[in-house]
DNA sequence: CACTTTCCTGTAAGCGTTTACAACTATGAG
DNA sequence: CTCATAGTTGTAAACGCTTACAGGAAAGTG
């Protein structure tokens, strides 16, 4: 099949540990021999086995990533930046998404026991504390995207800025003082957080929060939409402004709303977070999250070596202003 | 660090072949053994080192995944049917994205020479003929989605059919005659397809073509922006209606329109190629493909032995009739 | 010239599995 | 009681690389 190492120190009339000693560039090698293991290489195209490698070096130069999924555009973003960091060096991406189905603990398991990753990227996994512990006694960088955790590198976004950029511009630059909020699924840190901006947020600039207009989500569009769907039918009033607390929700929102013919942002306005790609589309004014950026950075956490400090990741966000707000 | 099947021998009193024999589920073990065996390996809490057996086994239980680009939504949908398929497997995906900046050979060639994956799953790349007759060589299982080859297992698209029914659409039940196209990147089987089957519409139904209503597009939403943008700008006469090769085209012509002040359906009909998620919200008339089944049938194509045939899967697709397309 | 020192190269022992083959045990037949 | 047979288990050689250590040649030193 495909020649080996062996092969190539034949044919060269060298050693093995020669042939491996060119091959991973060490210095000690004269140019002259070099030359000829590097012609015997070509000649044979020779290429190292990975597998062999993995288990001669008991390093794998692979980063895995967790993720709960990757449609809709917000998760595909941030591993576009993680591949953008990892392009260009010999590290291999190794992904795996629940899809809500998977058990997303075991999933992680699974990377660490069969020691196939050298580094795992997590992001707004479920995972009981107790179960980080255990992974934190392991031989293995892990980076969690999304909450910060003693003894792990993370990288995070300042959500408590991003809702007051939001909630600051929905009352104070358009003067909206009736404002309901669509939350995010209970035990999340992005949600949790979040939404403890919103109840500072209110509690310090008086703004009241009416008990009907807070509506649960979990992040989703479809459950979104359901509780609009559902406060339209009640005959309920609406707010003058919806904060939802990312913008798959935001996109429920308007879904809800076209089918009831309510005009956006006439009748309401919409306000999301995250800013995925759809976003800009839509002209949703969003909260904008450098998606990107969090893939880069964790990936070049993750790619570190296992003992380097674990530093702690937190980006600015940014509110877009678009044309679901407000009239300009 | 982690224990090892030699430890997991010494424990349960055994040989390592018997070891190896129960975590592979031979059935040549005595029951009695087995359960020694089974204990010993819970004690210490044993997984096998997937390095090891890879190289041993000559074989990955890992699927590569190669695609031009994971942003937008259109192939993160494809990713995810194949992850659909691969979950509850063995196997394990290994992705890599070209970003326009990667050569995308070299990527694929990355995965052939160190035999990292036992599949390969290949997306709408710009491969050359040559180069597809090299990799058959290869001992591995290599399935293409967007174009047949021989000897290949391919999956691709009914893009006949789905061009008929979108253009059936915008002259029989909408009455448009005056129809401009937005083409996809020369050089592509997809693209080339629909364009041809355009071609062959208009040439059955007597459809004029008109040149200055046919821009040159890339499949990016950037470049039909600018060329609608243009069009606009020179002061050229718009049509009634525009077909997009694909949606993000569709997108970057509603964009346009947006700027300029066209109103879509009003002064202009649009219609996609796709349906990924955006379009949905963006309530764009677009031709449905099956991304989930095509990642599906990929992943269950790459995970078929060497040998087995390789089967050429054509999926249909279906005219979507959302909002941009005319008033209902 | 003998002896270090420095450089380069080779030998061989891993890395943690799988698996062909040998060896052993128990069983039943003759 | 002997021997073939079937069913289990063990031995040891891969798999293809890396690397500690040893060995040898060339160069420098006194």
């Amino acid at each position: 099949m495909s020649p080996t190492l062996v092969e190539v120190s034949r044919r060269a009339g060298v050693s093995t540990a020669t042939v491996s000693r060119v091959i991973n560039k060490s210095a000690l090698v004269t140019e002259a021999t070099r030359a000829k293991v590097m012609k015997a290489i070509r000649e044979l195209n020779y290429h190292p086995s990975r597998a062999a490698r993995m288990l001669a070096r008991q390093s794998t130069e692979t980063i895995g990533v967790v993720f709960p999924d990757i449609q809709g555009g917000f998760f595909a973003e941030v591993l576009h930046g993680i591949d953008l960091e990892v392009t260009d060096t010999r590290y291999h991406l190794i992904t795996a998404f629940a899809h809500g189905t998977q058990d997303e603990s075991s999933l992680v398991e699974g990377f660490l026991y069969e020691r196939s990753v050298d580094g795992l990227i997590l992001m707004n996994l479920a995972l009981p504390e107790e179960f980080l512990k255990t992974i934190s006694t392991r031989d293995m960088r892990v980076v969690l995207i999304d909450r910060p955790a003693p003894g792990f590198p993370s990288v995070c976004i300042d959500n408590g800025t991003g809702v007051v950029s939001a909630l600051a511009h929905l009352t104070e630059t358009r003067g909206y003082s009736r404002i309901g909020f669509v939350q995010g699924p209970i035990g999340t840190y992005d949600a949790e957080e979040r939404w403890s901006a919103c109840k500072a947020f209110a509690r310090d600039k008086g703004l009241i929060l009416n008990d009907s207009w807070i509506l649960n989500g979990d992040f989703s569009e479809g459950a979104a939409f359901a509780a609009i769907d559902q406060l339209i039918l009640s005959g309920g009033e609406l707010p003058e402004a919806f904060f939802c607390l990312n913008d798959h929700m935001a996109f429920g929102v308007m879904e809800a709303c076209r089918k009831h013919g309510v005009s956006i942002p006439g009748d309401l306005a919409v306000v999301g977070f995250d800013d995925g790609y759809t976003a800009r589309l839509l002209r949703l004014t969003t909260v904008h999250v450098p998606l990107h950026e969090m893939g880069r950075l964790a990936a070049s956490e993750a790619m570190k070596g296992k003992d380097e400090d674990a530093a702690h990741h937190v980006l600015q966000t940014e509110l877009v202003i678009r044309d679901s707000c407000g009239s300009n």
